[in-house]
DNA sequence: TGTCATTGTGGACAGTGTACACATTCCGAT
DNA sequence: ATCGGAATGTGTACACTGTCCACAATGACA
């Protein structure tokens, strides 16, 4: 094919845009959606130049897997600073855990593939806090998470033994709320519903806790 | 290649075959290992046979997972027929919220192949009470988490006002560990770390229901 | 300027889902 | 008993995937 178009051999930033073409397949297909021919074919580059850049397959869907969890926490993140200050710390405690919450639910349901992409391509927690998962912020979604429970505990909102753990308690019940609504059997929920769901949802959790 | 090793053209119950060969790629493997070709492989007959009892590869996933459906209900009835009568229906029908919720978590644990087929395909809700998901005892998981909903309002043990949609809530939870222990970010963690996080969120859910 | 690691190309192979035409078998009406 | 059509299984074929191997172009540095 020669570098037609492209005007030179080398690319300048093949893995870059390798990553981008992964996530916009991501983004409407979900994780199976992202195929490694296809990306190269968007690149305008042929097919094995990819494993330059990625060992295979899988590398480019962690890859992705990651850039969609930064994506997540961005949207977290938004949720978060909306939370309107109300003089009463414990309150503004428990606003933000219900924030983190609803800002992870919002994601899955404006972003569904790249929500699946993101949280349910076998990783494991120990990776949880790398970088490459951070948000514009800086912050993983599990960093987040771990911090409005923190702050909950620092407020007195939360009792000290309650606390170890909490993360996959909370994290649990909204992830799976997520996935039944998007790809599991409660697809076809109106949005109203969803949003009710939501709502009671994290107010299920902040009581349980 | 001649219907030989079968001995007749006629195979009998190839779908039953198919279906049953389809649960097994699924038990290791997740839906995405159930590959139709292997199907007809393992069943001694050609690729296209299939297509005369699967429209097509999705509807072979479809039965699998309606299939794995049953199979997580057998689970979760066996864990609600363990539970031991004390003598306080109110406490006795708590105890089945929790069994209910065991259950489900002790097939993602046993059988996490076979429960993300049942339960990230994608379906609707208005299915979920389909009698080919129903186990041996006639029930869909669906079904028999509604059960003890019911059997907590008949007691007492749940104010009638809350029983709406309280399906939702309780399944999300569950779901939710399920999934980012099987193939999430959960995953590596220890059975005691497992057993303990599965206790605590059931109590969570009996508590903020 | 020449050498060499980096990056991209071309061709090939096995494996997948699925369409189309054809073959075999079974069952029910004549 | 036979004949014809409906079910069911076979064969061939195509486009598509991930990945391996040998080769080519390029850029950086001695």
């Amino acid at each position: 094919m020669s570098a037609v178009g492209r005007g030179t051999y080398r690319h300048g930033d093949l893995r870059g845009t390798l990553l981008s073409a992964g996530i916009e397949m991501a983004r409407d297909g979900g994780p199976d959606a992202v195929v490694l021919r296809e990306a190269t074919r968007r690149a305008g580059v042929s097919p094995n130049a990819a494993y330059r850049h990625f060992a295979d397959r899988r590398a480019l869907l962690l890859a992705v897997s990651a850039t969609a969890q930064g994506l997540a926490a961005d949207s977290m993140e938004a949720a978060i600073a909306s939370v309107p200050d109300s003089g009463d710390p414990k309150n503004d405690a428990r606003q933000e855990l219900r924030a983190v919450g609803l800002g992870y639910l919002a994601f899955a349901r404006e972003e569904p593939g790249l929500f699946r992409t993101a949280f349910s391509v076998p990783d494991d927690l120990g990776n949880a806090e790398s970088p490459t998962k951070a948000g514009e912020g800086g912050r993983t979604p599990f960093q987040l998470l771990a911090g409005v429970l923190d702050h909950l505990v620092e407020v007195g909102a939360m009792p000290e033994e309650r606390r170890r753990g909490a993360e996959l308690l909370a994290w649990s019940s909204v992830h799976g709320l997520g996935m039944l609504m998007i790809d599991g059997p409660l697809r076809g929920l109106t949005p109203e519903m969803i949003e009710e769901a939501s709502e009671r949802l994290v107010d299920m959790v902040a009581r349980g806790l």
